[in-house]
DNA sequence: AGCGTACGAATTTTT
DNA sequence: TTCGTACGCT
């Protein structure tokens, strides 16, 4: 039963936060900045409309970006309003859309049985389909092609439509692969991320009937980070709200950091113009910094012009300046951060968990990790590989994709010869050819093997797998998915090829299935009956959750995260790392001409602090070596938009490139940690390769460029240089026939 | 089939 | 620099 009354409900808000919660039927836009209780008011609105019984809780709808965030309200929704909370549709986008497809998708020809190919099995296809379209990969990177393809269905747009509007040489290209990629998807019974949205929308758009009954259903509407939306998702909203239009949504443009994936932060400033009848909130109290912090936050991200005015404020005053800390590589940067954090723990008695260590690349964790390690530090790092990604894992669940969808001829290809027993690419080629002939998918084909001509060895390889499957998909119709997850492990004979070969690697791979074993198991626990305990459900979980929930929140750890993931988190201490021009804003967005990239970085900036609790610190290098390239950089431009007395030096006497001596460097340490003097002397050494970021050369073969950076020095000095033409290019100096200009 | 090597690429990544 | 992959050899 929820213990709390209607009226400390109301009470326990601010005034605006108030306003929110009571506003009646009719669309609602809340401008809710970073720690202004976002959340809270989100929930506590549901549950006043229960209260006040102007909703139901199956009229509910709450859509969300991410499982955590979906799984975060559903609880903190279920705390308030008790038993009714588990009608209410609370979910992802794509788990939302991935439902209702699974219900009425047929009428546009979705299959019930659909699986979902995350971005490892999209890749799959798309090299499939270069090869048979004979496309070049250096003209057009699979990876491109999979973003263009991915943008193209967040605009809604058809290979049709795409073909209509490709331009360059690179979009043509793009509009070959898109149709064929997209009958590989649908040859296979797929669907990707993109074409859960796209799809629920064209069904919208198809069936008037379908549609009435979502949005008879779905009366409210409430959708979390709408600055996050892009235009399916947009749709998919806008079909359902159109009817009752009871649509609150909440979000905040200063914290749209995802322009690069299709969100579209327009829609959130254009939704009065949607709802012209909307009520506007904005939260501005916050409840999670102190002063100084929200006024850096706030000198940073004013210097944008794209942006609704809106500023924090806190009943906080004051507060510590932001500390800033240059260092002379990225090195005594890391070791700075060490030292301040064991300082915290030990003479002031802080949690290790009370510190995060932001950085605006994956690549500049490794140096900090490192650190924390030789330190004994405790750290997670959040980001890194997803469980779901693991190839073990990903293998296992392979299999099971195929008992459930044999048409899946991706997680086919990948199971048929894993572990190895003996059936090699010819023979899988040759398989795929009679299948094709047949008109048969390759499972089908596989287990029709006697029929096939094959060499005789071949032949038995393929007839004991199929015998394998067979037995699998017998025994699937029978268990529930953790036998099933146990009898693939071992049938396969996975799990025997991992025992023999006993390395490091192979154990920690049976520990991680070992773990999925777990996973399944949670998961038939906390189904609420048969269909939510079926591999089908299990199969959509697995594609659409990345994470197994190891949160451990009493692991008392310093938490590494790019700025990305840092969003919507926060610490009492935070270290926002590399505030160097190349680096934060990273030279791309620095160098673009488009100044949207640079307003997105500064986003990105104010989020970074709008992260901090008590204290914040802005550390920075003077040399930096990321991808093998030493730059020397200059401090961020974001440091020079806030006053200089929200900021204050720490002295960097204390440490130098030498590392302090308790803490006992190894001799093999000393090379990656070099003295002072030898970074002076690597950097005498760069001015003698002749050439310097900037200069204009011209080569040869490749025509005029302008060099970007150089490295090393003598006979192997290389040059990275950008020639408009062909591209940028790492030439070694001694070969490569270059002259200055 | 399995191994070794050479080459290339490296923002950010909610699903 | 480091990671992953593709290709070619045995």
């Amino acid at each position: 039963m929820p213990n709390t009354s209607p009226e400390s409900i109301l009470t326990s808000l601010n005034a605006c936060q108030q306003e929110a919660v009571t506003h009646g039927v009719g669309p609602l836009l809340i401008f809710a900045g970073a720690g202004s209780g976002k959340t809270r008011v989100l929930t506590h609105r549901i549950a006043h409309l229960l209260r006040e019984g102007l909703a139901y809780p199956e009229q509910v709808l709450a859509v969300t970006f991410t499982n955590k965030a979906a799984n975060e309200m559903k609880e903190r929704i279920a705390r308030l309003v008790g038993r009714g909370a588990h009608r209410m549709w609370v979910g992802t986008f794509h788990s939302l859309c991935a439902r209702i497809l699974r219900d009425d998708g047929e009428r546009i020809g979705v299959r019930k049985n659909f699986v979902i190919f995350d971005t490892d099995d999209q890749l799959t296809i798309i090299n499939d389909v270069y090869g048979d379209l004979k496309i070049d990969p250096q003209m057009l990177k699979p990876n491109m092609a999979l973003n263009l393809i991915s943008n193209a269905k967040n605009e809604l747009l058809t290979p049709d439509d795409y073909a209509k509007i490709a331009r360059s040489p690179k979009e043509k290209a793009v509009a070959r692969v898109y149709p064929d990629y997209q009958a590989r998807l649908e040859a296979n019974g797929a669907l990707d991320f993109d074409d859960l949205i796209m799809k629920t929308v064209v069904l919208f758009r198809a069936s008037a009937e379908v549609l009435g009954a979502y949005q008879e259903r779905f009366r409210f509407l409430f959708v979390d980070e709408y600055q996050d939306i892009n235009q399916a998702q947009y749709q998919f909203v806008s079909l359902i709200a159109q009817q009752y239009r009871n649509i609150c949504v909440v979000g905040d443009d200063d914290q749209s950091i995802y322009t690069w994936r299709g969100a579209d932060s327009k829609l959130l400033l254009q939704f009065e113009h949607d709802y012209p009848e909307a009520k506007v909130v904005k939260l501005e109290q916050n409840y999670r910094s102190p002063q100084t912090i929200l006024d850096t936050a706030y000198h940073v991200i004013c210097q944008n012009r794209v942006r609704k005015e809106k500023r924090l404020w806190t009943e906080r005053s004051g507060g510590p300046p932001v500390k800033c800390y240059r260092a002379n590589d990225e090195h005594a940067e890391a070791a700075f951060i060490a030292r301040i954090i064991r300082d915290g723990v030990r003479v002031q008695g802080r949690n290790y968990k009370d510190y995060a260590i932001l950085y605006r690349i994956n690549a500049q964790s490794r140096v900090l990790e490192t650190l924390m390690l030789n330190q004994g530090i405790p750290y997670r790092i959040v980001g890194g590989q997803k469980f779901f990604a693991r190839k073990e894992i990903k293998d296992i669940v392979s299999y099971l994709r195929v008992l459930y969808n044999p048409d899946d001829s991706v997680g086919l290809r990948r199971i048929i010869n894993t572990p190895t027993r003996g059936i090699g690419a010819t023979t899988v080629s040759k398989l795929e050819g009679m299948a094709a002939e047949r008109g048969i998918s390759l499972t089908q084909m596989v287990l029709a093997v006697e029929h096939a001509d094959l060499p005789a060895r071949a032949q038995s390889a393929v007839l004991s797998f199929a015998q394998v499957l067979v037995r699998l998909m017998e025994l699937s119709a029978q268990v529930g998915v953790t036998e099933l997850t146990r009898a693939v492990i071992e049938e396969s004979g996975y799990e025997r090829a991992l025992l023999e070969e006993n390395t490091i690697q192979s154990r920690t791979r049976l520990e991680n299935i070992r773990e999925l074993l777990s996973a399944t198991q949670e998961f038939e626990a906390e189904a609420e009956d048969d269909e939510g305990r079926s591999l089908r459900a299990f199969l959509e979980q697995v594609s659409l959750i990345t994470e197994i929930d190891t949160a451990k929140n009493d692991d008392n750890a310093v938490t590494l995260m790019t700025l990305h993931a840092a969003k919507g988190l926060e610490f009492a201490q935070v270290f926002m790392t590399g505030m160097e021009e190349g680096v934060f804003p990273m030279a791309r967005a620095a160098m673009s001409g488009n100044p949207a990239d640079l307003e997105e970085e500064r986003r990105l900036c104010y989020v970074g602090i709008t992260r901090t609790g008590e204290q914040l610190y802005f550390t920075m290098a003077s040399s930096r070596t990321l991808f093998g390239a030493t730059t020397y950089n200059n401090p961020s431009r974001f440091l020079r938009d806030i006053p200089e007395d929200l900021l204050e030096n720490v002295d960097s006497s204390f440490t130098v490139a030498r590392p302090p001596r308790e803490m006992s460097w190894e001799a093999s340490d000393a090379q990656q940690h070099p003295a002072a003097e030898v970074i002076l002397a690597q950097a005498v050494a760069r001015l003698d390769v002749g050439y310097r970021t900037g200069d204009r050369v011209r080569h040869t073969t490749f025509g005029d460029g302008i060099v970007l950076a150089t490295q090393g020095s003598g006979e192997q000095a290389k040059i990275t240089v950008n020639f408009p033409r062909i591209g940028t290019k790492t030439l070694v100096i001694a070969y490569a026939q270059l002259t200055k200009l």
